[in-house]
DNA sequence: TACCGTTATATTTTCAAAGATATAACGATT
DNA sequence: AATCGTTATATCTTTGAAAATATAACGGTA
């Protein structure tokens, strides 16, 4: 289309919209994608610790994540065990499973709005 | 409704949805709000320098993100003129107040899918 | 009790982004 | 030529966030 966003571009070839979302709380965000892939993580390995290396995350940012996710919910969303077989490990809670799937619709209905808007960039 | 994401959290009063959007070329982005309004206070101002002191923005970080933009642009948005009447000064081509005037209306856009989804967090 | 790997926490170090500062170039006006 | 406020650019400093490091506590198991 003419006078198009696209067309006033030097290099309009590998254009398109792109975003992030967050659950804001009281005006500060406390849960992104990077938490959703941490829980997920924690759920599939049963520690904290080797989530947060599979992530390539600190041990200490993981654990500072867990900490805030579970000061905010009603009910723990990690619960944490430290020392007993193998050491110990954290499980996750069936809130913590509702927050994933949540997140998980949530990021594909923004995927389709950024698609949208992506495709009438280039219109 | 029962087993919502608002029921399992400590204080669902403040809760919504947030994000940002920027448009990307080539995988890096290159235009999200600060540049937008950036360029609107050039416009009004007629001047990089002032337009940064609205915004309390450094004189160099404003500089580079108008050259930044002009490089990636297939014509120039900000005409500047160092030296002249009142020292010189800047001033917005048709394609910035394009720029300006697209972003406007996806904001608008994106606003309204946050909103949306907040709605939906709370039921 | 000694050991293990994990959770829990404090402290230090690194590093990049932002900010501050300084200086030169510019071009119309006087 | 001197002045003015702006653009243009380099360099130094600050600062804040992330990363790295270190250490203790924990609770099963052997």
């Amino acid at each position: 289309m003419a006078g198009s966003i696209k067309d006033i571009l030097k290099n309009p070839v590998g254009i398109k919209v792109n975003g992030s979302l967050w659950i804001e709380s009281d005006g500060q965000p406390f849960f992104g994608p990077g938490p959703v892939e941490l829980l997920e993580r924690i759920e599939a390995t049963g520690s904290i610790s080797m989530a947060a290396k599979e992530m390539k995350m600190s041990y200490k940012k993981a654990w500072e994540l867990v900490s805030q996710l579970n000061a905010q919910m009603a009910a723990p969303v990690v619960i944490p065990q430290a020392g007993g077989e193998k050491g110990g490990g954290s499980t996750i809670t069936p809130e913590a499973a509702k927050l994933i799937q949540y997140h998980r619709q949530l990021r594909e209905r923004f995927a389709a709005f950024l698609e949208a808007e992506s495709a009438r960039l280039k219109k």
